[in-house]
This record gives structure tokens, C-alpha cells and sequence, in this order.
DNA sequence: TCTCCGGTGATACACTGTAACACCGGCAGC
DNA sequence: GCTGCCGGTGTTACAGTGTATCACCGGAGA
């Protein structure tokens, strides 16, 4: 169902990072969109952390003693790629992540948010779809879109460290 | 399922306040908690606007020529409102809505956001809750909280005005 | 009475997000 | 080439959201 590398805390980020950007040149490229340096630099960075990012944590980690990126800047960055599925926003945390699979438009999508590690995994079900769909048909509900997060831990945090979290 | 008022937005409004404060003052007592006049005052503010609202918006109902309530003031009784489940957090909105109703703990609750009225209407679904727990199960997470929320038309406003809203 | 403690008032500050305007560079169309 | 348009960016300003900190007050209990 989600074939990414999972919570990105460790390793895997730069993997990760390189498929999110190569998803991203060849979708820029097939719709013929901007893939300007500031929206390359700014998915990088959401990409590489692998953790949800503030808006200004990015421009912080775009800036340096020879270029300042302001906040501003990065939100329409990012208000691009959320456009375009590059990365999403989680509510909960208004911050951002990085995605680096395909999903049709507002096809039912999870977002698994780890307590200890930070890491955000993504994954979707049709279950929860059906689910879903059922319960707003009977509340007469018309959707246009919505967002489903979960907080809690993940499953290579609570295997690490077992029952002494607490 | 739910049993409340539905989208509040109109004249139900009054009575969802009603069963609201009844239900935070009887809660209060048999916790020993302190319903003090700020924390009345909050939630009524918000019960009886019947649609999400921000800090700001009820420090600024709640204030006056003789009594000013700071907005830090407010977060302090939103916080007690919300742990004890008289009110929720729209993660979407950063605003909250007033809560009538009982449930469990963390007994999946679905946000329902009307983008024409402005409503809110709240419900549960076991069938969601149930894929949700196989989907969390898969992935091997371990949940705390969550939020699911979802942004539409309510049955209300697409029945009366039907396709001419575009 | 004195102390403790929870709730409140008040100030300050950090973070989040948007509006408005100027500038710049590429790309028609002439 | 020049001109005008237009999208992206830089910049400033500002509104909204949320937290930290300290002082004060009033009730409960020693």
C-alpha cells in the first residue's frame, strides 16, 4: 500500500529525499511547471530532515551568511508543492513533510505521527475509506476534503524501547 | 449515533448552550472541579456561537467596557474545557467548538466542517474505527490520539441551495 | 494567623500565516 | 531590439496563534 521507506528518522532519509525529488522533476517537468531553485532548495530540505518542518525551521536551514531566505518565501514554496502532492501539511503539527509517492487526488490518506522519533509515516486504507464514506453519506455530508492524523508510537520506537517508555 | 443538534448554526443554537452548560456544570461537580465564572463565561461564549472560534475571537466576546479577558487568559480555560472534554480543537481551523455530548475517551470522533455555514457537526463511526484500528495494527503503530476531520457542504446548505452555488 | 496552592491578570515573546508592493527575468508581439 | 506582460522572488508590515514568566488574590488546611 505504501511503498516509501517508512518513519525517516535514521538512514533511510536520503533515499528517501533522492526519490522525492526525482518524483518531483519528472512531475514538474510532465506539467510543464517551474521547478525553480527556491521550490527545489525547500522540498530538499522537508525532504532530507525526513521530520515535520515549520515554515521558518526552513527558511532557517535555507539561510546562511550569504543568503536569507524569508519565511514568505517558503510558504509559497510550499504552498506550490502542496499543490502539487510533493509534500503535505499536518495539521496537527503545522508543519510540513515530504512525500514521495503518487496518490490520486484526495484518495484517502493516514498520517502516522511518532512521539518518540518525531517520524511521520504515511499510508492509506480503503477500509477507512469505505468507512468513511458510508458515515458521511448518512450524515448527509458533501466532502471535499479532509484529514485523518494519528498520534501516538511507532512500531520501530516501541520495539527499541519496549515497556520501560514510561 | 449523535444526538445533538447537528450544524449549529441556526436556531438550535440556544439549546445546544443549554445542554452544554447543564452537562459541564453537572461534570464539574462529580469530578470536584472548579467551573469557575472564566471558565462558564469561555464555554458559553463558544456554545452558544455554536461555530469554531479562536482564542482571540472569544477573548474579544467576552471582553468589554468593564471587563477585559486577555486572550492568554483564554487558553488557560480552553485548556481545562478541552482535558476534560467540554470542548475540541479544530486542528484544521485553530479553533474550537463546544461539545454537548459524552464520549469515551478517545472514542473515535469525526469533525464534520461546513464550508458554506460555518457549522460544525460532530459524530462517531465504529466502521472507521474499526478499519482504523486493522490499518494501525498493520503498520504496527501504537495510537494515542487522533484527529479526523473532514471539510465539506453539510446536508443543509447543499439541500437549499442546491447546484447554484458555483 | 500563616502557608500553600490553584486560578487569574498582565507583560512579553516566539511562532504561524497573509497582504501589499517592488523588482527582476523570461517570453511573447511588434 | 524594444516593450509590455506575467510569474516568481524579496521585502516589509501586520494579524493571528500559542507559551513563558511573574505577580496577585483568595480559599483550604496546618
Amino acid at each position: 500500500m505504501h511503498d516509501h521507506a517508512g518513519h525517516e528518522g535514521g538512514a533511510c532519509g536520503a533515499d528517501h529525499a533522492a526519490a522525492t525529488m526525482a518524483r518531483a522533476e519528472k512531475l514538474c517537468r510532465d506539467r510543464s511547471l517551474h521547478f525553480t531553485k527556491l521550490r527545489h532548495d525547500v522540498l530538499q530540505a522537508v525532504a532530507e530532515t525526513g521530520k515535520p518542518m515549520g515554515a521558518y525551521d526552513i527558511a532557517e536551514r535555507l539561510s546562511g551568511p550569504e543568503r536569507r531566505v524569508a519565511a514568505v518565501s517558503v510558504y509559497r514554496a510550499l504552498d506550490f508543492l502542496t499543490e502539487n502532492g510533493l509534500v503535505h501539511r499536518i495539521a496537527s503539527r503545522n508543519a510540513f513533510v515530504s512525500c514521495a509517492h503518487e496518490h490520486g487526488a484526495g484518495e484517502g490518506l493516514v498520517f502516522l505521527i511518532c512521539r518518540s522519533c518525531g517520524g511521520i509515516d504515511e499510508t492509506t486504507s480503503p477500509e477507512i475509506e469505505a468507512g468513511l464514506g458510508r458515515t458521511l453519506e448518512r450524515a448527509g455530508f458533501r466532502p471535499a476534503s479532509r484529514i485523518l492524523e494519528v498520534e501516538g508510537e511507532c512500531g520501530a520506537c516501541h520495539g527499541r524501547q519496549g515497556d520501560d517508555a514510561h
